[in-house]
DNA sequence: TACGGTTTGCGAAACGTTTCGACAAGCCGC
DNA sequence: GCGGCTTGTCGAAACGTTTCGCAAACCGTA
């Protein structure tokens, strides 16, 4: 390890000198400059980060907290943390991944305590997220990925709910279809927290309000068996239903099974579309599945671009905050609604299976 | 940020003292020792990690170096991180992640001439790696996840290819298939260079031949399309074949729909199974389809917990090495071979689509 | 020639640890 | 009662930077 004295002595100058010149902190003659960066090329001079964060205060590395997550990771996920590991990289930033163990707020306090870490990138934001608490009070930079139920005062990068159910509606709705079904992940005690779940809930419904279209929420755990019996359910109570959105990957599947099973085809008979699904996972399926894909490597960059710009400003500018919609990927399972009667409804007994 | 000096003060001892009595690196008086850590434990103390990396030359953080992924990252490259991240949380570890540029080497450099780093956790191997070399030159610590060529040296993690085939043939013979074919990826010029690729179509080959099962070996491209037309060549070349093993996931979807097309049901009239894919992939199909899952969070836990095993054994102690056999996930597109004839086998334009 | 101002470079302190030689005190056996 | 050993503690150096006060050299102007 060659270190900012050896390029010194080789170029006869001072340490302090050296660093000046290196870092641009201080004019430096023209011809010393030369000498030394000629000297630093030569010996093949890396500052030691260490050493330099340890006076300036500043690592330039910042940590990916995410929860060990309760379902396996998606690949939306992956993307939230290659996308802020790519951001992270172009502006010289370095990206920590960290686990979360049981307590993530003591997790928090370790993980900063130890002096290594300029700023924190969160993930899988709660709508209270007791995380947010303890990073504004400690007064340590962060930023997120997703947003807390009152995020004003907090940098953030979330899906444009919004706008996507928008889209989605829009889109359905131009194809001619005058009812909308959604099926939400269960409210369970975590969806229950989760935005994502709340707010794409939320948005369809206000979406479907003012497109003047007809709208049938429900929800349905994240399993075939349970979509197939949410959407036997669905068609029990409306069967005038024409296009229906879920969330669920795995309830897609079931909900395939049982149109499938009622005879019903895809997309002549039923509209469907995946929501917050990746278009590599709705090419699986057959017909390949219409998806509102999150931009979730988008969502990663932004994040990390916005913690870093907040860093290298250390007055206090105001929180940046950027909602970015899925991006619509029409698929072969969007079709025009069946003619009333048009549909060859035939009630097939599952149970003998 | 409360420093060594805070405590010793507090605890009216030298400021040696109290590192000597927090590390355990010098006995020290049961009451000092005692009044030490009460003082820590008041004042919240943690040991800053620049300052001690600075002089002990030991940060405990490892670099995870993926390239950038060609086609996206998909879940199990996802695992291999998180799994990683994990293992090394629980050693006391931490995981930087690290994508690479354009020149993987030069980054590499970079990356380890700062300082930052205690060793390196290399993904994406490949049979003749650069990174590889680079790294045992300087003398720097790692690890692979995959390997390479020639890979004695080095401690790795892999996957079991020879197990994984043989399980399979064992899966399908005791179905009672005597023919098996498998699509292996494009021999381009990355998959010529990557290692399952490769092993897995030496291993299936390898197995069939022990099990006295026929073996017929093709590629195709990841997509659709090109599975269809394997398939389709497949067929007209080995009308007999029973049971197909694919590599990728695209082109299962249009291996599945050309067999459709065909008349033929699975797994009545074929045996399908999904090479190196997960099984919540594996899922979205219809059927469900039987998977090799390969075991990524536990390659990634093995690859970073067989590196920090070499970082703490500062001696050299031989390399570790790891090979784990594929999940099989037996799904619902396993069965017997159609008995000869059986196979409702039609003919269909599919040009007119 | 004298003088204020600017340019350029130097040296030392500081960041928070670990490490290690030195040393004081207490105890042993003779 | 003294040398030698053990035990416990201290102080200082070192790790590789950044930062900053200061001084030397040089400039143009009076």
């Amino acid at each position: 390890m060659t270190s900012l004295r050896d390029v010194a002595e080789r170029a006869q100058v001072a340490i302090s000198t050296v660093s000046a010149a290196l870092n641009g902190t201080r004019p430096v003659a023209a011809e010393t400059k030369r000498r030394i960066e000629l000297a630093a090329a030569e010996l093949g001079y890396r500052p030691n980060l260490l050493a330099r964060g340890l006076v300036s205060k500043r690592t330039r590395i910042l940590a990916l907290l995410y929860p060990t997550p309760h379902s396996g990771f998606g690949l939306t996920e992956m993307q939230f943390a290659t996308g802020a590991a790519e951001a992270a990289g172009e502006q010289g930033y370095h990206l920590l991944l960290s686990p979360e163990n049981a307590d993530p707020v003591e997790e928090l306090r370790y993980l900063t305590g130890l002096g290594l870490i300029d700023g924190v990138l969160l993930m899988e934001v709660r709508l209270d997220d007791e995380r947010t608490e303890f990073l504004m009070e400690a007064g340590i930079p962060f930023s997120m990925i997703g947003r807390t139920r009152n995020p004003e005062a907090i940098s953030y990068a979330d899906i444009d709910f919004t706008q996507t159910a928008q889209n989605a509606v829009a889109h359905v709705a131009a194809l001619g279809h005058r009812k909308l079904a959604f099926f939400n992940h269960s409210p369970d005690a975590y969806s229950a927290q989760y935005g994502p779940t709340i707010r794409t809930g939320e948005e369809f419904a206000a979406a479907t309000r003012r497109a003047g279209v007809e709208y049938v929420g429900d929800f349905c755990a994240d399993s075939a068996e349970e979509g197939r019996e949410a959407f036997d359910r669905l068609v029990a109570e409306h069967p005038d239903v024409t296009a229906l959105a879920v969330i669920s990957d795995p309830a897609a599947v079931g909900v395939i099974a049982a149109a499938a099973a009622r005879g019903w085809r895809i997309p002549q008979d039923l509209t469907l579309i995946l929501v917050l699904s990746s278009a590599r996972v709705a090419e699986m399926f057959h017909p390949r599945l219409t998806t509102l894909e999150p931009p979730s490597g988008e969502l990663g960059r932004l994040g990390a671009r916005m913690l870093i710009d907040r860093l290298q400003a250390d007055g206090d500018d105001p929180p940046q905050q950027r909602l970015v919609p899925c991006r619509l990927v029409v698929g072969d399972s969007s079709g025009p609604p069946p003619a009333p009667g048009e549909r060859d409804d035939r009630t097939i007994d599952r149970t003998g299976t």
